[in-house]
DNA sequence: TCCTTCGCATAAGTTTTCGTTATGTCAATT
DNA sequence: AATTGACATAACGAAAACTTATGCGAAGGA
């Protein structure tokens, strides 16, 4: 590394590859928006450093020597590679990336971690298409997607993937208010009712669990958000999704009142359409989702 | 291309890249021989160049946007990659490449060609030993070994190879002298009589030719060297070596006084010492052999 | 709480690098 | 012999880079 050690002058070096490519100081200069005297200066400020010429002076020409065209090689490369980065980032500093995902883990997980990624990734606008109608990929609206079920896909290709468990939450409050010990018929039991997505249901639960009781819900909600804002309002017992309501166990707001974790067999996939076209702006929001996802 | 166009300030990315590996400023700046002042400044003006920040400005630390840290990976690549070039350039300013071959070859074929390379690779310093017993690749000495004969040879790999052609050859003034047609008893026959390789005799050219009278040859040389030099001066008809005589048909000191061409079964072949330490002058070197045998 | 310290930011001024203008050289061409 | 085209060189000027000096904000210690 230390490469301002290793290096000589960078123009320097730009010099030589425009020279290299176009044959010629002057027609070099040209293209580099600069006069023929500053090329000659610099091809020779650069033979001087490497300690023997570049080019041999011929008549009304150049040739460049062996050495010379290695180092032209290197250059071209290392230069476009760069340029090609940097195209990139430019371009990425006004992009915008959506992002499809159910209503709920937009909502409980994707907008929470958001300013993360708006931190590490400045320059990159993200827009969230909350539906909780299976999103169609293949219409091009989407960028990435975020679906749960189980892999694979017909219309994208999975890039990250994990699985959920799922526990009874309630609020701390409502914790202290219930006597202790398992669930029991005297609970207050938080149902979601909603047609998109098999959230399990208390009775489903408790048949796995192997309790003995069945559950009378009190309450009943269309939505899943809906369910765990009235759990967290202390109004019962609500199944949670481990990883739609972690948000709510680390900053307390909401408990496990139970041990029992069940696994679902159901995954949250980050998909990329088939035919998606890719970008540096989409390609980190992919990593990131990834990272997220599996952190 | 127009990379002048396509990037931003290098020097700005020097030090960024330099940020990326010490995660300081402070830091990269000692690295850089500058105060943190000018790294400061430098990425203040390629953040703006790039339209975004590439470093978020924490507590007494700083961390790099995922952006950033894309364009660092291409960066330390592609400095690494012209840094290595422009060292071995530097390196072989000053090298030495030794390459072997006969006495015959070097004189006829290697050394007129030397001038060429000298042009095209200044700094690189060719030393040739010559010498007609067979070259030990094996000790070190040479760099680059050239010999005839059939490969493989079990010392060396062949990099390149030609086959030879062998003709008549006389001075143009001894072509005028004698009498017009094909070869005959009357020609002065000019013979090499060497222990080292089988230089193909008058004998043995003239039964594969057809011909129907002996030679007898009126001058004999322990060296195929000498036998051409006195076929120059106009003493007589030798066997011309195609590719050692070549420069010479060329200038017109020789020419070619049969139509008769034999191929030989033997070749000229350019050898890498199998383990041979390789430099970029050594490189450019056996490139520049291969280039001018095949050419 | 207040002070110190550590890193980065900013401004003004200086140095270095880069580039320009003007002119020169050289050899092929006319 | 004059012209032309491509690179070289020198002196000067502009732009970029760097320095010094100072500011700012948050963590950590007195």
């Amino acid at each position: 590394m230390q490469f301002r050690r290793r290096l000589p002058s960078l123009t320097g070096l730009l010099m030589l590859e425009a020279v290299l490519r176009r044959k010629s100081f002057t027609a070099a200069a040209g293209e580099l928006g600069v006069t023929q005297a500053a090329v000659s200066r610099q091809i020779a400020l650069l033979e001087d450093e490497l300690g023997q010429p570049m080019f041999l002076r011929k008549h009304r020409a150049i040739e460049p020597t062996a050495a010379c065209l290695t180092l032209g090689s290197s250059l071209s490369q290392s230069f476009a590679n760069i340029a090609d980065t940097i195209e990139a980032i430019k371009a990425s500093s006004q992009a915008v990336v959506t992002i499809g995902a159910t209503v709920a883990f937009s909502s409980f997980w994707l907008l929470p971690r958001l300013a993360d990624f708006r931190d590490r990734n400045p320059g990159i606008q993200i827009r969230v298409i909350s539906q909780d109608a299976k999103i169609d990929l293949d219409s091009g609206e989407v960028d990435i997607g975020i679906r749960y079920g189980s892999p694979p896909f017909s219309d994208g290709t999975v890039i990250a993937s994990r699985g959920d468990v799922i526990m009874p939450v309630c609020s701390p409050d409502y914790f202290r208010r219930r006597e202790a010990g398992p669930l029991s018929a005297r609970d207050d039991f938080i149902e979601t009712d909603a047609v998109d997505r098999s959230w399990l249901s208390w009775t489903q639960w408790l048949a796995k669990s192997g309790a003995t009781f069945e559950a009378r819900p009190s309450l009943r909600f269309n939505h899943y958000t809906e369910t765990i804002f009235a759990a967290r309002a202390g109004q019962g017992v609500a199944l949670g999704w481990k990883a739609l309501v972690q948000t709510f166990l680390d900053d307390g707001t909401l408990v496990a009142c139970d041990d029992f974790q069940l696994m679902e067999e159901g995954r949250y996939n980050v998909l990329l359409p088939l035919k998606a076209r890719r970008t540096m702006a989409s390609d980190l929001a992919a990593a990131w989702l990834t990272a997220m996802l599996h952190g």
